[in-house]
DNA sequence: AATCAGTATAACTGATCGGTTAAAACTTTC
DNA sequence: GAAAGTTTTAACCGATCAGTTATACTGATT
């Protein structure tokens, strides 16, 4: 082993950097094409190493995809953990729950593909500690909930089906927002609706997801300019 | 062999057969594996044929996957259509609405999976007639919603975010349920929420859809909510 | 400057898979 | 019942791709 501090951390770093190359093509690849569809060699390519050196550093391609899976749902798992443990009201709660996922899945572009493959397969290749942090997810959503209604602000609802909801609201805005760009015709179908930008759509969501709940109109807590009609204008922020 | 009067007959009903066999197990293997998941030996395989015959009664892997796309995506079009040109009150039309997505999705379980897969994937595939058929579809969602509101029942909201909520929380249920039944940890997970039958499940969602557009709290309808429709319509294939 | 561990690479391999072909088998027509 | 036409099949081919190997490079240590 090395005895040199810099000398051992001017290499790890190094090691480092490559992982993160690596992982971010894999995810970038993975999210354009899925598993089968994604290729080793494109990878290696994108990262701009040789394609031995992904299984150096990684693995396989089943390593390398649970490595990018574990990563991406992580990464919102704890993001949102963390935020949910903020005080405030049932309401604020839920709200903030809401945009935190948002935000979250605008960070992470890839997230939005990657996990609607995995569902759509059945989530075969979801590594073990997922369903743990899901779990937690789940929990605290059902916390905020039972709070609210305790406090009878909101009436009795479903927690899996909010949960739902609102993941699949976000992930589908997410992930269509890329067919807008480049699909013509579907942009024009879009449009017949007066569209919004991206942050006023997540006030909508959070509007009729919280009068779903509270049973009461809600009303967005910015005030919502309601004729802005852009075209194309689905991925900034 | 028997003689039968007409012949003509005959053949195009066994050509026809093959492809539905090659067709159904097509949807099957790709709504399972995806495209590039999907391998071609497999779905003659399950369609009990050759591969060649699949080659000369469709064409080639992009020509069936478009094929079963076109088929899966203008069903549920079709079905829509059919049902939301009923009259009745706009929020009995999008009770409708959302039964009627779902049900269709119920009888064709292989959409799902398809759907997610094909969004994610940025629709690249889509068939040209597919766009029409959304368009068709939310142009009569957001009429429903826009009698609503003329009636002063519902309040202003975007067809697109109702359209993506209801289409969201309906498939990622669907697709869910295959992994509740095989994945143990995360059946473990969602049952910590009390599970509903998916029958209550829809209604559930009804309600909160309805609540989130009127403003109001709805009560789920015990009543038979106009039970004058035809089923037929839902229920073929 | 010799050594050596860790890292990167080009070239290769074996397997898989989409697609083809030519001929067999089956049907209809006369 | 045989020619003509249609459908199905087994066997094959070429391309692609995941994964390996043998070698070369790097730069720190002695």
């Amino acid at each position: 082993m090395q005895k040199i501090h810099s000398h051992v951390n001017r290499i790890d770093k190094k090691r480092n950097e490559t992982d993160q190359r690596i992982l971010e093509a894999a995810k970038e690849v993975f999210a354009e094409s899925g598993f089968s569809g994604a290729r080793v060699d494109e990878i290696a390519s994108r990262a701009k190493i040789n394609k031995a050196t992904i299984y150096y550093h990684i693995g396989d391609k089943k390593k390398l995809y649970e490595e990018v899976l574990h990563r991406v749902i992580g990464n919102i798992a704890e993001k949102i953990t963390v935020i949910l443990d903020e005080n405030g009201s049932p309401e604020e709660k839920l709200r903030l729950y809401i945009r935190t996922v948002s935000k979250t899945m605008d960070s992470n572009p890839e997230m939005a593909p990657i996990i609607m493959r995995e569902i759509a397969s059945g989530a075969n290749n979801l590594p073990e500690v997922i369903p743990e942090d899901l779990l937690r997810i789940v929990g605290l959503l059902s916390r905020i909930l039972q709070e609210g209604k305790d406090e009878g602000i909101f009436t009795e609802v479903s927690p899996l089906v909010i949960h739902l909801m609102v993941i699949g609201v976000l992930l589908f805005y997410k992930a269509g927002a890329k067919i807008h760009d480049t699909n013509v015709t579907l942009a024009g179908i879009f449009n017949i609706d007066d569209f919004k930008k991206p942050a006023e759509i997540i006030l909508e969501i959070e509007r009729l997801i919280l009068s779903a709940v509270t049973g009461r109109p809600e009303s967005s807590p910015a005030h919502n300019t309601r004729n802005t009609r852009k075209k194309g204008a689905l991925c900034e922020e």
